[in-house]
DNA sequence: CCCATAAGTTATCACTGTCAACATTGGAGC
DNA sequence: GCTCCAATGTTGACAGTGATAACTTATGGG
């Protein structure tokens, strides 16, 4: 007979469970210690039962990685400049945006580019991380229609893009760019260099 | 009696021979495997006898990120551009030594921007880290007064310049820069992006 | 020559990822 | 409504890890 104080032998939804449950996990970034067993304990399960759901610790840490890229994706698309649709307004919200992603979520972004996902280029390479590398390239073509932007490779510009963003992102993180050793808001100063290499 | 056959033992200079090979296993970077014990085991040595010259697994991933640093740095000063002596070559020679030295070690590179070195804050604001960012400064600033680079603040220009150095290297390890996808030469469109956002 | 001490070893502990064997349950088909 | 199966969860085990303690060896200054 079921005890009506424990919980039910069967989770019902484990598997979101698990996954937010390491979500939390990673956001609170104790210093980078991620255990299963740790996952499955606060998850008030067994230290096995995360296997029939995840294969593996990093097929578990690949998926986390993916819906780090739906979130930012999100983020980047939802952005809305206040009033001006100048697309250089819309270049630093972008911009900042990513950051923003990336500094509110220290411990994910670091997963999303780090090797332990697994094999690292299978999650890279899937469609929804490209959709941020998408998102950009898209902005570019318009501003390079619009005239505003030079006509170069826009696959190129937006690798360039990408790396200043993910470069800013990864160096604040690593608390590598202090405020007090690099400027008042080193991220507007890199932006506004980065776009006007880009514009005409 | 010592037995001739056998090493001594007194290893004699262990620890540099495990900081050797741990920079070694470091090297062939399969998969991102490091244990304290193998590295122990391919010195030819106890497992334990690691702990008599670094305190933790951490200060031995610190100091190896330091040497990192180091080695880093003198790649960056002793690059030399072949005839010119324009700022925009050596402007580019730096740059691509720098993405040449993460390319070239990836392992080494991931480490010291990694978290896993100790507290990492430590490491980087150490003064052997903090050099590198020193060479960027001081070619910025000679920029600035040959009248070649905007009269801007060095140090947001350089945190811009650093920024997209690293995240053209980790985007090129991470193998997402990939050269079908992105175009012919990323790294030189990137840099040249950058220059043209710096000068005048 | 002696012996304190640095430097290496073995043994052990708590913990982890992973797997196999077992237990429980919900639900599909009769 | 009953039965059985597959999905889901549990327990127990194994090898491997970081770390520490207790022990052993050799080296060099007095």
């Amino acid at each position: 007979m079921p005890n009506p104080t424990s919980r039910p032998y069967h989770h019902g939804d484990l598997r979101r469970t698990i996954i937010e449950t390491a979500m939390a996990m990673l956001h609170e970034d104790k210093g980078w210690q991620f255990t299963l067993r740790e996952v499955a304990r606060r998850a008030g399960v067994s230290h096995a039962a995360p296997y029939k759901h995840f294969p593996d610790k990093a097929a578990l840490l690949a998926e986390m990685a993916l819906l780090g890229f739906d979130s930012l994706h999100k983020a980047l698309t939802t952005v809305k400049p206040k009033k001006s649709n100048s697309l250089r307004d819309e270049f630093f919200a972008v911009g900042r945006a990513y950051v923003r992603f990336g500094t509110a979520n220290p411990g994910l972004y670091r997963l999303m580019f780090s090797a332990e996902a697994g094999k690292a280029v299978d999650v890279h390479l899937s469609e929804r991380a490209l959709a941020v590398f998408g998102v950009i390239t898209e902005l570019l073509v318009r501003g390079q229609t619009a005239g505003v932007l030079r006509k170069r490779d826009v696959r190129g510009q937006a690798a360039t893009c990408w790396a200043q963003m993910h470069g800013a992102t990864m160096l604040t993180i690593e608390s590598l760019l202090l405020i007090e050793k690099v400027g008042p808001d080193p991220l507007d100063a890199a932006l506004l260099t980065l776009l006007e290499g880009l514009e005409n």
